[in-house]
RNA sequence: GGAGAGAUGGCAGAGUGGUCGAAUGCGCCGCAUUGCUAAUGCGGUGUACCCACUAUUACGGGUACCGAGGGUUCGAAUCCCUCUCUCUCCGCCA
């Protein structure tokens, strides 16, 4: 969540980014909440001051005074209880609208509706020309006897499917040589849990607001991960880190779950949007300072087209626009990958950071080089998310006769298979 | 799933209704002592918020926090209830 100060201070700016990101907060109404739990918190101080010092000169005072000094504490203590109680729903309303509260955003966001207005700001490789009629993910998949959607859909619905044989192992590959990348550049690995607390949703800032996408267990309190960004950034919520542990380098691996609400007849066919997929996340935990968690923007997103140019996959990189941005994001770098199927380029990455929002939110802080304690800095990229990166994959490095060129970082992954070919 | 025990400051560990933000030990920081190190002595050592003052974070005053939330009471770390977590035993199990 956003610094309420930030709100107090500059209004205008807050304002404005909720105008930009096309989201409703009473602003007003959460600025005289604020006043009012100031003013609340000042008489509550005051009181509870007066009450305590009588307290404790009852205990000593002689017998016979004792009960006018205790009647009038009676009055005092039921005073003090009923602010006691103002304040408290003044800051549970308070609450809920600053969670609402949308993150200010860099300067360079362009401006735009959706995603449609999103900036092209480099591109790597070509769309690769085919001498034949290429076929798209889901036929190969097929014919080549590593995919099943049909029974998939069969025994659980919409928006899933089976992974076989070579499927099922490159899948595997993929997601170890990205995690292995990830390693070699010094982010530790973590496994982490799938089901997690409402607190780490919140924290994370896919709640509220984020209810109709994920799956819930109720009975549990108990929320399923939508990405490995969730238990990851909230791993150390609550605590204070020292100077020397950070920057904190991450790198989980889970499946995620999406419920995929509202997107009926989007994305049908093939493997583009499912209900259940396999994540590789790049998280960062860094100081407050605007630079730094700038320049790791940078890292994380150059972490993730290593990946890609190292796969042999032509992509580019988008700069987010203030429509399509998040509440919580500074800002955002999707990493697009072409897909021949498409005829365009999808979404496979995507890059961002927060500043100290979603610190806030959790509650991870630092003690500064001077002993300060301030709230750190989050940021996250995707470094693989499979089947979807299997559907430029397999659509780029097929050929006439139907076979799929494995490339070569994946090879030691798969007993140094070089070719899927038809069944 | 059943039975029991527990959760206190960075750590260990006292405290069972008032002067307890909390003994003591360890750790850490400062000072003193000291050829160096060690040892010793003295002092300090949580977080958040509010108020006052001021060059807005130094100093001062106050409030809250002893797993979380609620209750009893003039007053709760201490008593009661709920929840979460940890440990032990039994059962079940990948």
């Amino acid at each position: 969540m956003i610094d309420l100060r930030l709100v107090r201070e500059e209004t205008e700016a807050v304002r404005e980014a909720c105008r930009r990101k096309r989201i409703e907060v009473d602003l007003d109404r959460l600025l005289q909440l604020d006043q009012k739990s100031r003013e609340l918190k000042f008489a509550y101080d005051e009181k509870r001051a007066l009450q305590n010092r009588n307290s404790r000169d009852l205990g000593k005072a002689p017998a016979g005074e004792k009960a006018e000094l205790l009647a009038g504490l009676k009055t005092l203590s039921e005073e003090v209880k009923a602010l006691e109680v103002e304040q408290k729903e003044v800051l549970v309303e308070l609450r809920k609208l600053h969670l609402l509260v949308p993150n200010l955003m860099d300067p360079a966001v362009p401006r735009g509706k959706d995603d449609t207005e999103n900036v092209e700001i480099k591109r790597w490789g070509s769309p690769r020309q085919f001498a034949f009629a290429p076929r798209d993910h889901v036929d190969l998949g097929l014919s080549l006897g590593i995919l099943d959607i049909e029974r998939a859909t069969r025994i659980a619905g919409s928006r899933t499917y089976f992974l076989k044989n070579e499927g099922a192992l490159l899948e595997l590959a993929v997601l170890r040589f990205a995690f292995d990348h990830m390693i070699r550049k010094g982010f530790s690995p973590m496994l982490v849990p799938h089901l997690v607390r409402t607190e780490a949703m919140e924290g994370t800032a896919y709640l509220p607001g984020g209810e109709e996408q994920a799956y819930r267990s109720e009975r549990d309190d108990a929320w399923l991960i939508g990405t490995a960004e969730v238990p990851v950034t909230a791993y150390r919520m609550g605590e204070i880190l020292e100077d020397s542990e950070l920057p904190s380098l991450m790198v989980g691996m889970s499946p995620c779950y999406r419920r995929e609400a509202g997107t009926y007849g989007k994305d049908t066919r093939g493997l583009y949007r499912i209900h259940q997929f396999q994540k590789v996340e790049q998280v960062v935990i860094c100081r407050a300072d605007v630079e730094e968690s700038a320049a790791w923007h940078q890292r994380i997103l150059q972490n993730a087209e290593e990946i890609l140019q190292a796969l042999d996959q032509p992509y580019r990189v988008v700069n987010v626009c203030d429509g399509d941005l998040g509440r919580s994001q500074v800002q955002k770098f999707d990493i697009e990958t072409w897909m021949p199927s498409r005829r365009a380029y999808g979404e496979t990455h995507s890059a961002s950071r927060f500043h100290d929002y979603q610190a806030r939110r959790l509650d991870i802080r630092y003690r500064d080089s001077e002993g300060k304690v301030r709230h750190c800095h989050t940021l996250n990229n995707t470094v693989i998310a499979s089947p979807r990166i299997l559907i430029p994959l397999l659509e780029n490095q097929q050929q006439a006769d139907g076979s799929v060129v494995i490339p070569a970082v994946l090879r030691p992954y798969l007993g140094g298979l070089e070719v899927i070919r038809p069944r």
